[in-house]
DNA sequence: CTTTCAGTATGACATATGTCATGGTTTTGG
DNA sequence: CCAAAACCATGACATATGTCATACTGAAAG
């Protein structure tokens, strides 16, 4: 994470972002905000630790996964629009630990919460915002349960690759991502192939490359959409 | 759901469950406060409409299912204690509807909103606990879901029929199960019959009886868990 | 430069699950 | 009481997915 020294573009965010109109007390919290920066690759939030902050995401694409105990790593979904993170973690649940990592550069607004959690607490805006996020996360989360449930790996692989690819160019660790999608690296390659013979994707010695972006879209059925 | 005129009693539970302690303006809301009942398989929650109430589960077993735009209905888990049922649909979120169903006879306090919502929102006590409900709910969701994704149906199931019998004696719609599950009628009736097969439960013209609680125990994962 | 290791790739086989056809049984509406 | 509908049951076959063994490749470490 990476601080902005620019004050001026971090109020200009706040007001676009209507930044004041979701906190009572926001002028008491104005010394805490700050524009930040996350490079591509970068985990945003991870475990506990990283509590002192609440971030609102303005642009970039992220992606969540969800920490199982047995050390393995399942994709929830990935956001590319305005959101609250953090507020699951915000009630200090240690059950759930979740990942947040960029897929694409990030810009963030970092309210640093330390000092005025307990303050945030009393705000009923910030709690009804607070309150109002995690119940369409739920709502989203829900949904994409029930997907998951019901449509093979293909969906779930064909929505990942239209999600992080860049400029068509598809190259991640494959390994990984079965593990992420919860399924063998062994039938994630063979998806893949199949994705390859249908003249989807085209092979290349480093990655794939999307020539069909829209019959990939199709297959991805409105999963992980944000 | 049916009322129960037991002013006694409503203040009793109230106490005992916190009630005051979770409302800044506790005494405002008094009136709109009921203690109401719900037979077994009686819908408790369903679609719009039934918004004017909150509801403080109390004792009992509920089911939880998300309704799918296309007609079909999963399972997103069961509760047996306290908990607050209604803080998604208090957003008026309308893509979001789930089905809440009382599987065995349930005590619950009813706070009918529909004068008081407006001071609900300015009252952050409650706001709190709103957003604290959801967060757990976010987190046991996701959970679940990942755990879906990892397990075959065996330990759906297993955890199902451990939750919903009684007196070991399970007996439910079959077709409608499979639709719960997101499986198909078929492999669930294969599954029930590997059950039977291995002495976990026993067939009866009439429903099942479990033989081995703990095995199947051992196969619900965890899952659905309270 | 060689060893090691992580990542890639593929075949063979097993298991989990879906689909369809078909028939039996029970419930229910008339 | 009868017919229709809903539910239960099972076989056959297809597809989705997992497991294991094995081998290749390129990059990192010594």
């Amino acid at each position: 994470m990476e601080i902005i020294q620019n004050e001026k573009r971090l109020n200009r965010l706040m007001l676009q972002y209507n930044l004041p109109g979701r906190f009572r007390y926001y002028e008491e919290y104005k010394p805490y905000f700050h524009l930040v920066r996350f490079a591509k690759h970068e985990i945003i939030y991870q475990k506990q630790g990283q509590r002192q902050y609440l971030l609102f995401f303005i642009t970039g694409k992220i992606k969540v996964c969800c920490d199982m105990s047995n050390g393995r790593s399942l994709l929830v979904c990935f956001y590319t629009s305005f959101q609250l993170l953090g507020d699951l973690e915000f009630h200090e649940i240690d059950t759930s630990t979740t990942t947040i990592t960029a897929v694409e550069p990030c810009i963030c607004i970092a309210l640093r919460i330390t000092s005025i959690r307990k303050r945030l607490l009393e705000d009923n805006l910030f709690l009804q915002f607070l309150s109002r996020s995690l119940a369409d996360k739920l709502t989203r989360v829900s949904r994409n349960n029930s997907i998951n449930l019901l449509y093979p790996l293909e969906s779930r692989l064909a929505s990942y690759i239209y999600q992080v690819s860049e400029n068509n160019y598809f190259c991640e660790n494959l390994t990984q991502l079965s593990e992420l999608l919860g399924t063998s690296y062994r039938h994630l390659l063979r998806v893949m192939k199949e994705f390859v013979s249908q003249g989807i994707l085209e092979k290349y010695p480093k990655g794939y490359v999307i020539k069909d972006s829209w019959r990939l879209m199709e297959l991805a059925e409105d999963l992980y959409l944000t």
